[in-house]
DNA sequence: GTTAGCACTTTAGGAAAGAGAGTGCTAACA
DNA sequence: TGTTAGCACTCTCTTTCCTAAAGTGCTAAC
């Protein structure tokens, strides 16, 4: 899959060509391309070249007498060969970095204006995927009583503030709670969110042995925590523009529109379509690349954001496979760049403004 | 605006022939309406009386050998008519019951449920928005320390809890966050969110004498109340089924579906489009009524859940002005009648499974 | 290896024609 | 006076046909 069966000529008129029809959505043709004097060939001798191509599978004619269209194989050749070189709408990306300077805003909150501002950059629709609560160490644990029968849980992690409510058999008074809370705090404290439910499940018992007299909270605690997880899975994805895809000609027709717009409202698919582990920050999946057939005619441009080596949240990008790769690429990479600045993570944890998972 | 000057016979020919386009989607004729035997009459006399109905403005025709179409005065006798006369969907609401009676499900999350089941049942994108927390009555007020100077503010109402984040200058001891809580619970205990909001504008320097030595926290306490309002408003609207609008026939033109589409990407647009201070419970509003370019061949069909009198929430159904009124209306009058049922606030006050508002 | 020239193919768009649907009007009827 | 049958008229929708335009592939010459 390298290309290397590409004469230096050849490549020069596809990365044109593909360029030409992302450009202007109209078929690459050899007057074309001659008229724009993008080379100093013949149309005859580009014709040759453009049937090669195509016979390589680079292009593809929708009918004997019209111009050719780049296939997923074109594309990819594309966004391959652009991948170093990708180009930045400086103004745009300003307005997002002033975002990221604003130290009065929490990490979920500044995710939510990332996928506007960049939604509004590329013309596309953005989502966003927060990364699980599974990997977010557990600082602090404290309870909080409320009236008849009710306690809050909030767990302190480095990167904010998780909260859920218990349910309580009967009412607890304010010196139990955050007795509780200190226990509870020693006993899970540097672990994780995911090893704390792991020990829960496994050393169930032993547990309540050691909490003693505050057992009785664990199990509400077990209950909770069931519902924490489940709630910050579901409010975990953001999706911003989805009609902007209707500005692409490829989406004049509604039965087209309609499926990918569908797919948008659907929160668990977009989740389960942008969260992967790859370890690129940046990758484009182009056409049947996706392997859905809905999306056959549409690129996801993705990026890993990590804070720290891990990944805190993904930024999805979808459009039609003739999407702006190069600006796009630029505005993702601008976004991962910004995440991995140091002072970012200073910021997320010394935030001075409250930095809450809400 | 009584249709006082319409016979019984004309009233009822517009009734068929608006309910028989809403079906449909096709202009009314004279012979299609004889066809299904919905009269007695014939076509030539049906003629007159759709001429008839047409020169009083209750019908206009596209062309002049085509048929006719409904106006926004003949789709206002229509829902006139059936306004006390309303469809159910049996089978689609018992689902919606059951999410009622489901007690462990707190406010803002059984608002958000019974958006998507509406939207599930009618088929149209439905929008929901909550109620500001202005009127909210503060029960008690608690601050809890957190690491790194910061602290969390909660504010217990009779519909759940709000919270945010104070920003202080120093970290605090946890015995002097629940004294400042008390002293602040003692003071603004049986206001509303509003008034306290009110009381700390006007009265900011007695206040700060009465708090004693707990002023330091009413400054910080007051930035939080300015970032907790402008916090709920921003999550108070909730819309859901967007896509749905693409499958009627008057949006398949995607210029049109555009605009649309694009009005329900807007959360501030669709707050100033369903919230209303209207007494009717249920209302519709058809085409130029609503007194906006882009909705002028859509109907908006409000409905105004209250709680002990109170407005607690709007939801808003947005269609084709050839909507369903009748099974629209039916599953809106169902909603606003469980909203108003006695014990739901008891489920909401006494709440089993902790109702919080985030 | 490159290019000019030409035949061939296909689409896009417009004009023309005919079918079908529906109305309004007139005149007859109860 | 209200109702209805009948008919001419209008308008749209679909189909068919035609032409112009665009673009290719191939061949032969350079």
């Amino acid at each position: 899959m390298s290309d290397i069966d590409l004469s230096d000529r050849k490549k020069q008129i596809l990365y044109q060509a593909v360029e030409d029809y992302i450009e202007n959505a109209s078929p690459i043709t050899s007057g074309a391309m001659v008229q724009k004097s993008e080379t100093t060939l013949s149309s005859a001798t580009l014709r040759n070249e453009l049937n090669a191509l195509e016979q390589m599978g680079y292009l593809k004619q929708l009918h004997t007498s019209g111009g050719r269209v780049p296939t997923t194989k074109g594309y990819r050749f594309f966004v391959n060969t652009i991948k170093d070189n990708c180009r930045a709408d400086l103004d745009g990306l300003m307005k997002i970095k002033s975002v990221f300077e604003q130290r009065t805003i929490n990490l979920s909150e500044l995710i939510k204006v990332v996928a506007e501002k960049i939604s509004e950059v590329t013309d596309y629709p953005t989502i966003v995927s927060l990364g699980g609560i599974d990997k977010l160490e557990i600082l602090s644990i404290k309870i909080i009583p409320l009236m008849t029968n009710q306690a809050l849980m909030l767990i302190q992690t480095p990167r904010g503030l998780l909260n859920n409510t218990l349910e309580l058999e009967q009412s607890v008074d304010e010196q139990s709670c955050i007795d509780a809370g200190r226990v509870l705090t020693n006993k899970f404290a540097k672990m994780t969110i995911g090893e704390m439910v792991d020990n829960i499940v496994t050393k169930h018992q032993e547990i309540i042995q050691e909490l003693n007299e505050y057992a009785g909270f664990f199990e509400y605690v077990l209950q909770s925590l069931v519902g924490l997880t489940k709630k910050y899975a579901q409010n975990g994805v953001y999706s911003k523009g989805a009609t902007k895809l209707l500005k692409n000609p490829e989406y004049q027709n509604v039965e087209q529109a309609k499926e990918i717009l569908q797919l948008l409202e659907d929160k668990e698919e977009l989740k389960n379509l942008i969260d992967d582990d790859s370890d690129d920050e940046i990758e484009f999946s182009i056409g049947d690349e996706l392997c859905d057939e809905r999306l056959s005619d549409c690129t996801i441009a993705k990026a890993h954001c990590k804070i720290n080596g891990e990944n805190i949240a993904s930024v999805g990008i979808i459009g039609p496979k003739r999407m702006d790769y190069a600006k796009i690429s630029g505005a993702l990479k601008f976004i991962v760049d910004e995440f991995n600045k140091p002072d970012l993570l200073e910021t997320s944890k010394n935030n001075k403004k409250g930095d809450q998972y809400d």
